[in-house]
DNA sequence: CTGAAAGCGCTTACAG
DNA sequence: CTGAAAGCGCTTACAG
């Protein structure tokens, strides 16, 4: 590579200085149309790189977001994701993202890299663990948090998510409502809002349906496809075979499905299955499976514009929105169960 | 937040001056032990953010990778970025992803951002249409590139991936030789080099078993799990059905296992099916999933320490390194067919 | 409408 | 072992 060409080499091959040059390339109306595309064809001749380390180290805005969950992979942030996205590029904005996977030390060195790359906000879908006082960090130093998926408890930021409780609480009302009187549910943990919330709708249906919980009925733990498939040996050893299970995740259900037909069971006519999330796969599933649509996609829509918004000066929120979930019948749970 | 913490702050505290305290925080045995703990302390302290942009102003490195792929939620893409991540983490390097969906704009807003960002390197699996000029336009700012999955003719750097024409071959050489005498190709596009070396490895397969490929056995476009499913359809219409497909990834042939079943058929039973990439779903899969594997996490890791090497000064390769498949004989293949 | 000068927060020779 | 000074490439008042 030859010399780098910076604002000072197109100024000097023009003749101007380099604040024309820069107002220039940033469309100022102050500086004359004629020179102003002089400078930018210029720029393009000579190759110019922008250099926005040094454009931010004096403004103090960098221009990025960052965007950090805990399972890119998972097709429920898929969908989120490609929301944010088409948010973030609606209004311009470069984004980065960070897979976190759960560690909060992953978590916090992204974090700590936003810092210090200044960037302008970030969303986030916390680690589990991650103490207010992290949130409180970046707030502090100038890095606004918009929290998706999961909240946390005094992190005083505002946050979307799904209404975890009365989703699963439609899912195990239509199961009662086909005749089931024994429903397991598998999946999930107490460690993130999620999963207490999904596991309180649940035992709270269970409650209205006049069905008392049995312990034996929770699998704790699974929150992806390979750890449903293994967890079905457990469902099968339960000693009353509950007739309908209820899943932490379409993932998981999509496991559980793939794990209870290699035991010789037809989920959706020997058993009936849901999931949550009504991730794209769940209608082409064979069976197809019912589910809860968790609206990912406004969930990413309002959580990006809630921060675009607030960099824009607008009254930060502290509010946790909630997002009303709707359930989808498919296959899975179709058959009227016979008492 | 209160006042802006930086060197001088801690200098001023400590009655030292930036140049030792920087020193000190970078470890330099320049400064003594024991002003060394001070500074340190005194940064913690006043809960110092270390501002990467000016360092990096300053030195021209900015301690970033960047790495882009088409399809961050596709596993096979998923179980490679979990090696180059292990990779650079264990070589303590942040890291930074994009996604571009086979959008060139996306790609080159990405790797313009990078290049404004001043990052070290940068990690590719490139969009469809990527002109070699592109790889070259980063090169020559100091941008060095490493290629993943695709590679690029006349692009001058590096690239690892699978040898998708062998491994086509393995799967087509076992259809083959379990009975079948027409086979399927679902998914792909020409516009990849791995659609094209796919399908140049199933055709040459085919010829080898001395059977005459025919233009309906070959349904090009589907490269994830819905639009397998939606081919399904298209594979019926066929007017002499053939026994077996070989899909162009493991995703592909899951869609159409689900599209088959949904038409009352049962892979690897009425007929055998074949994926690609060898993911952790296939084994759980029911059937499981005769696949070939494609070596991702050794593409992730030997690119991720590829680019570090060359990083720190070892010789840039031009070669595209292929990584050998092994086929993974499951149920969706199992039955020899009857002739 | 355009230019000269200061400064963002670091690091790096160079002195001592 | 520590400090004074210059400079990375921008942008922003301030003049003119």
């Amino acid at each position: 590579m030859a010399q780098k060409v910076k604002l000072s080499t197109i100024a000097d091959s023009l003749g101007l200085s380099t604040a024309t040059v820069s107002l220039a390339l940033r469309d100022s109306s102050l500086v004359a149309e004629v020179t102003r595309e002089r400078i930018k064809q210029s720029a393009r001749d000579l190759g110019y790189i922008y250099n926005r380390r040094a454009a931010s180290l004096r403004t103090s805005k960098s221009g990025i977001l960052g965007v950090c969950v805990h399972d890119i992979m998972n097709p429920f942030f898929g969908e989120i994701l490609k929301s944010v996205e088409d948010e973030l590029d609606r209004r311009r904005q470069t984004f980065i993202l960070c897979n976190h996977h759960d560690e909060l030390a992953k978590q916090r060195s992204f974090v700590d890299t936003m810092l210090q790359l200044g960037a302008d906000g970030l969303i986030l879908s916390p680690a589990i663990g991650t103490p207010a006082s992290d949130i409180h960090l970046a707030e502090e130093n100038d890095l606004p948090v918009t929290l998706i998926a999961r909240t946390i408890e005094g992190s005083g930021v505002c946050g979307f998510r799904g209404d975890d409780a009365y989703g699963m609480g439609l899912a195990v009302d239509h199961l009662i409502g086909r005749g089931h009187r024994s429903i397991a549910m598998i999946g999930g943990t107490a460690m993130t809002s999620t999963g207490r919330d999904r596991e309180a709708g649940y035992r709270a249906a269970l409650k209205r349906g006049g069905i008392e919980f049995r312990d034996e009925w929770r699998v704790e733990g699974p929150r992806d496809r390979h750890s449903g498939f293994d967890a079905v040996s457990a469902f099968l050893a339960i000693e009353k075979r509950p007739t309908a299970i209820v899943c932490f995740s379409d993932l998981v259900a999509l496991g559980v499905m793939y794990g209870l037909s290699r035991a010789g069971l037809r989920p959706g006519v020997d058993i009936a299955v849901i999931g949550y999330d009504d991730i794209d796969e769940a209608a082409i599933a064979t069976p197809a499976l019912t589910t809860v649509a968790n609206g990912q996609s406004e969930v990413g829509r309002r959580a990006a514009g809630a921060l675009l918004d607030r960099l824009q000066g607008l009254p930060a929120s502290e509010e946790t929105i909630l997002i009303t979930p709707e359930l989808k019948i498919r296959q899975s749970s179709e058959f009227a169960w016979p008492n």
